[in-house]
DNA sequence: CGACTTTGACCCGCGC
DNA sequence: GCGCGGGTCAAAGTCG
């Protein structure tokens, strides 16, 4: 797309990824301890209640190496609501998001669309940063299913993934570098409603719980 | 057989 | 208003 469509305050970060270790196993890793290099690198914990990185968070990286980068391009996610309507968008995703959809499709009825309009403006929290790994989805402790994947500029073939537990509307979308497919851009939208463990057993992932 | 992935089509928002 | 491009749907295919 030309111009920036609203380039978002979508907060991004870059993590490097030890090659080894599988990357994405949230392996021993020191939660807390990553949260504080997070903020003390500058990484930015939102204080308004939107969820962290969902599982982001805690990310399985043990040195995160860069901080702020934003997307190469630019990514047309207006992130307006981040800090305003978080609340709202909590309700939303909960209660009509797209399980709405689910039920009542959404490019039916055109009494539906009106709300879908007004549902496609509010969008989730965003949060999106990048890794530098061999492998696309990263081990966050939940359980993603992938919905769609398309070719578009700037970026090879993001690939749509969507929480597979019931009533968690959280989204993500993985993305590589066309420059550098080693870095790997990843975005959580939404916040989940359940524990990583509901997914994963792995009380690792009860970290993000306090998310 | 159920869960998941792939893929083409569709819809909508945004810039011009 | 039009066209482009991103995001999502859903049928079909694949896998365990």
């Amino acid at each position: 797309m030309e111009g920036n469509r609203g380039v978002g305050a979508s907060r991004s970060y870059v993590l490097e990824v030890p090659p080894l270790s599988s990357p994405l196993t949230m392996h021993q890793m020191e939660f807390g301890q990553a949260e504080e290099n997070l903020q003390g690198l500058g990484f930015m914990v939102p204080s308004h209640g939107i969820s962290f990185p969902p599982s982001t968070a805690g990310l399985p990286f043990d040195n995160p190496t860069a901080v702020n980068s934003e997307k190469p391009a630019s990514k047309p996610w207006s992130n307006e609501e981040v800090g305003t309507s978080d609340p709202k968008v909590g309700n939303d995703q909960n209660s009509s998001g797209r399980d709405g959809a689910d039920s009542c499709r959404w490019k039916s009825a055109s009494s539906e669309k009106s709300k879908v309009k007004v549902r496609r403006k509010m969008r989730e929290p965003r949060f999106c940063f990048q890794t530098r790994s061999d492998v696309d989805v990263l081990d966050d402790g939940y359980k993603w299913r992938k919905y769609g994947q398309k070719v578009v500029k700037n970026s090879l073939h993001p690939s749509y993934y969507r929480c597979t537990h019931s009533n968690c509307r959280v989204k993500k979308r993985v993305e590589r570098l066309s420059e550098d497919c080693r870095m790997v851009i990843t975005t959580y939208e939404g916040r989940h409603t359940h524990s990583p463990c509901d997914d994963a057993n792995s009380s690792e992932h009860e970290y993000f719980n306090s998310f």
